[in-house]
RNA sequence: GGCGUCGUAGCCAAGUGGCUAAGGCAACGGAUUGCAAAUCCGUCACGCGUGGGUUCAACUCCCACCGACGCCUCCA
């Protein structure tokens, strides 16, 4: 089954074709860095994070750019309130974007370019621009001429003349139209400025980002992703400019993820931020300034959170926790990674469709983090059958790897080449169960196909989980597996393709601390659990129950879950 | 106002012009357990916002209406 992918440009799903065969280009638009990254900037990388990892599996060789925006008039501004400068602002917030960007898991990414080492291409597209005619200087700006563009509009559905239409006002400071947009920016006084042949000034946002796509990825690249709310006017300015500077399609297939709102309604990140809320910058001046002072500008948020400021920490913690109270969107780490797992906040993404807006609220992630209990717990039993490390397990890393599902097509670059047969498939020994696999491993595999629909992917996992745990029900495993030698092979077989399918994800990558089982990081916990759990076998050998029942309920009083199977008693601490 | 998206069980959420409309949470039965926990088995939308239309056949296509939302403002 091809690979199809809905494009924003044709409004359809479109068979997925490569400009070059095997390879896949992907850009995508990243923050401006100028305040600590909320949820919200967390959902494009992780969904791109995910389709890498599935073209990745699929054969392809994968090149992924995310650019830093890093300047820019909100920088400008932000940096003046807090006395700072931009680009020390700028590598701060970046160091906090990167730093929960690997929290959550996203590790594809190929280059992280910054727009101000791109200046001397955005210069040289500009100028291509004005040569052909597209753009024209203006009072040491540069303006894009929309009119020029005859398909001006084709991505997000606009028509320019209509919009003109619409617009009476005048056109101010002489544009030619009020469409025309800043290609470049003539500088005031004090502001980060770059020589240009129309004077000093800095790029405008759009360019950016169509001059780091063309040096990084080419003139034409596979996939422009993007927030659902950048269609229009970056992506359609971003288009206008490269295609009229190269005379080539900008991207193959665009790609635009609905946004988080909140549980309780509005989106996530909205626009408060435009009415110069002071109190959101708090938090940040703190750190800067705290950087600033210990004269090691490259000092990270991680380093400055490791040595011996911990207690400044927790002030910025609490600074972070008032602006929950106040409109503008929380940072990731005070508002979700607090009190979530970041592996639930990326499984609760990845159950749900990248093109729908999504409702982001505590309630739902607690209801997710309930959901995937289950998938530790069968993580658990996995390594108390076999005695293996799920983690460690070695998966297929392409489908071509993955032999032995018979009959599932193996998609490597643009040829399709069926996996061999297994001979263990249908055998008599596990027929149902090994046929099961299949099925699933299918489903999940048309889903991913079918414009990385990961929400019915996520379904083919529970099945598989159950399917897995049924199986281990079914063949006692849990008390006789040393005894049934083939069933556990079987087992082992079922588990890998579990963790195959769910790593594409980008979940289960790796253990959880927080989950810990029978089993805390602190040896006098350990022991105190084991000399607990000793003494309730004792009395419960006795029938004593009552006081075994009182143990166990003071533990779950301290959010300490006992199991109590056959082989012995487990532990796990609920956090 | 213009452009666009969406409305599937108590909640969340896939999906399809025609076999029994995935899955999760919650709930309820049963197995198991001293009781639990975990796990397994079972039940849980004669219907997919409302009203029309096209069709042999629609929840899926078309129209209208109601409702929610997004963009049109340098927000991922």
């Amino acid at each position: 089954m091809p690979i199809r992918i809905y494009s924003t440009l044709t409004r359809q799903k479109e068979e997925f074709q490569t400009v070059e065969p095997g390879k896949v280009s992907m850009y995508l638009c990243g923050p401006t860095v100028y305040k600590p990254a909320h949820i919200g900037h967390m959902v494009g990388p992780v969904i791109f994070d995910t389709i890498k990892r599935y073209l990745a599996y699929s054969g392809y060789q994968v090149t992924w750019v995310v650019n830093i925006t890093d300047v820019d008039d909100k920088l400008i501004v932000k940096a003046n309130e807090l006395g700072t400068t931009v680009e020390a602002l700028a590598r701060k917030m970046t160091e906090d974007y990167l730093d929960n960007l690997r929290t959550l898991g996203v590790d594809g990414i190929d280059h992280m370019p910054y727009a101000t080492q791109y200046i001397a291409e955005m210069q040289e597209i500009i100028a291509g621009l004005i040569e052909k005619g597209y753009a024209y200087p203006l009072n040491g700006d540069v303006y894009f001429e929309c009119t020029k563009d005859a398909d001006y509009g084709k991505l997000s559905g606009r028509n320019l003349t209509e919009m003109l239409a619409g617009t009476r006002a005048e056109t101010r400071d002489g544009k030619h139209n009020p469409a025309d947009f800043a290609l470049w920016k003539g500088s005031k006084p004090g502001e980060p400025a770059w020589d240009s042949p129309w004077g000093p000034g800095r790029p405008g946002w759009h360019i950016e980002c169509s001059a780091m796509a063309r040096k990084l990825l080419g003139d034409t690249i596979d996939i422009h992703g993007g927030g659902l709310d950048l269609m229009f006017p970056h992506h359609e300015n971003e288009l206008a400019q490269s295609e009229s500077c190269t005379g080539k399609p900008f991207a193959r297939y665009w790609l635009h993820n609905g946004l988080l709102r909140k549980s309780s309604g509005g989106k996530i990140g909205g626009d408060h931020s435009r009415h110069g809320d002071a109190r959101s910058s708090v938090a940040e001046l703190v750190r800067v300034q705290s950087d600033e002072a210990s004269s090691s500008p490259v000092r990270s948020l991680t380093t400055s959170a490791t040595n011996s400021t911990d207690m400044m920490a927790e002030k910025q913690a609490q600074e972070e926790q008032k602006l929950a109270g106040s409109k503008g969107a929380e940072s990731v780490k005070t508002a979700v990674f607090a009190k979530f797992d970041p592996e639930t906040v990326r499984f609760f993404l990845m159950a749900t469709h990248y093109r729908s807006p999504v409702d982001f609220g505590d309630d739902r992630l607690e209801e997710t983090a309930k959901s995937i209990d289950g998938f530790y717990r069968l993580i658990e039993s996995f390594t108390r059958v076999t005695g293996q490390d799920f983690y460690a397990l070695p998966t297929p890393r392409t489908r071509a790897e993955a032999v032995g599902w018979d009959s599932v097509p193996t998609k490597v670059g643009a040829e399709t080449v069926v996996a061999e047969t297994n001979s263990n498939v249908g055998t008599e020994s596990q027929p149902t169960f090994e046929a099961e696999l299949v099925v699933l491993r299918t489903r999940f595999l048309d889903a991913m196909d079918d414009d990385f629909n990961t929400g019915a992917a996520v379904g083919a996992l529970f099945d598989l989980r159950k399917t897995l745990n049924g199986f281990i029900t079914d063949h006692k495993l849990e008390t006789d597996g040393k005894s049934n030698a083939a069933a556990v092979t079987t087992l082992i077989r079922g588990v890998t393709l579990f963790k195959e399918l769910s790593n594409l994800l980008g979940v289960f990558l790796k253990p959880i601390a927080k989950k810990a089982s029978s089993g805390a990081d602190d040896e006098f916990v350990n022991g105190l659990m084991q000399l607990l759990i000793t003494l309730r076998a004792d009395v419960r050998k006795a029938k004593q129950f009552e006081i075994a029942d009182k143990i166990r309920q003071g533990l779950t009083e301290l959010k300490v879950t006992l199991e109590d199977r056959p082989d012995g008693t487990i532990w796990r601490r609920d956090v």
